[in-house]
DNA sequence: ATCCAGGCAGATG
DNA sequence: CATCTGCATGGA
């Protein structure tokens, strides 16, 4: 996709190949807004301001660079649409329905934070939750608040954060920003998807749909297929009734190979497109 | 009132 | 190994 960068923006042109309401609402991000005509975006410590203008696509941020890679602006998505439409052909409306979605290279912890906070949730409360960690937690950065780190989680009170509403999760919050103070993230990027599922699967609150969903977003990891409630009907309307989801994993992961991550995503959006 | 939401941990066969 | 249960909270 052709970009250009400047000292505080990207301008992309010609952007069919960039939705970015598809990409903030298809359920991988969590912390960002919609306003009148632009959506703002969070991650870590960074903001970016994205709006259209004239067909073009204009991020407003302090730094590019990071959002470059955020938005995964040197993968080509339209040639990924496109095989995947001409391989899986059933598919072809679900597909259509996404199309413009970027899967997003997000920030690790506020990721595996972000999915510890999905289980057995609701998109509206994860959040509102997420955003009040920022709130409370997180460094002020000005006009907003970072979202805070390991370490700034990890001393924290268990009552707080239930005050804020994390229930049950808070003991997994405060245990998992604490085995993650010191992890080195360059190490696990380098890990394979068996490893890295692996590691990420000791972490409190993390099982393997989580674990999934954290590869895939902030990882980059294309071979993980999350199976959530969502998926469960996806797959018992085009393929068979089944209740297992390590069976229905292992079917789809089978079914779509390398595919897996962004098909997914595909699927996951188009099933909760009336919500 | 009951069920559900991007499930997981811990206990029990 | 597989299956079962409790779990915070708020909206439908």
């Amino acid at each position: 996709m052709n970009y250009k960068i400047t000292k505080n923006s990207i301008i992309i042109e010609n952007s069919q190949e960039f939705s970015i309401k598809h990409t903030l609402d298809c359920g991988q991000i969590f912390c960002y807004e919609q306003n009148q005509n632009s959506y703002i975006v969070y991650s870590a410590s960074e903001k970016a301001v994205l709006k259209e203008q004239n067909g073009n696509i204009i991020i407003e941020t302090n730094n590019p660079n990071y959002f470059v890679n955020y938005f995964d602006l040197n993968t080509n998505y339209t040639q990924k649409h496109n095989q995947i439409t001409s391989a899986y052909p059933k598919f072809t409306s679900a597909f259509e329905f996404g199309k413009g979605i970027r899967i997003l290279k997000q920030d690790p912890f506020e990721t595996i934070i972000g999915f510890i906070i999905s289980a057995n949730n609701n998109i509206k409360r994860i959040q509102k939750l997420m955003f009040a960690l920022r709130q409370n937690y997180g460094t002020n950065m000005g006009e907003y608040h970072a979202f805070p780190t390991a370490s700034q989680l990890a001393n924290v009170s268990e009552q707080s954060l239930k005050a804020l509403g994390a229930g049950y999760r808070a003991p997994y919050i405060l245990q998992t920003s604490q085995m993650l103070q010191n992890v080195n993230y360059q190490q696990l990027s380098q890990m394979s998807t068996q490893e890295l599922s692996n590691y990420l699967l000791t972490l409190k609150g993390v099982g393997q749909k989580v674990a999934d969903c954290i590869m895939l977003f902030a990882f980059a990891k294309q071979d993980v297929f999350p199976v959530d409630t969502w998926i469960e009907k996806v797959y018992c309307t085009y393929f068979e009734q089944e209740q297992n989801r390590v069976k229905i994993r292992k079917n789809l992961l089978q079914t779509f190979g390398n595919d897996s991550g962004y098909v997914q995503q595909l699927l996951f959006y188009s099933q909760r497109k009336n919500m």
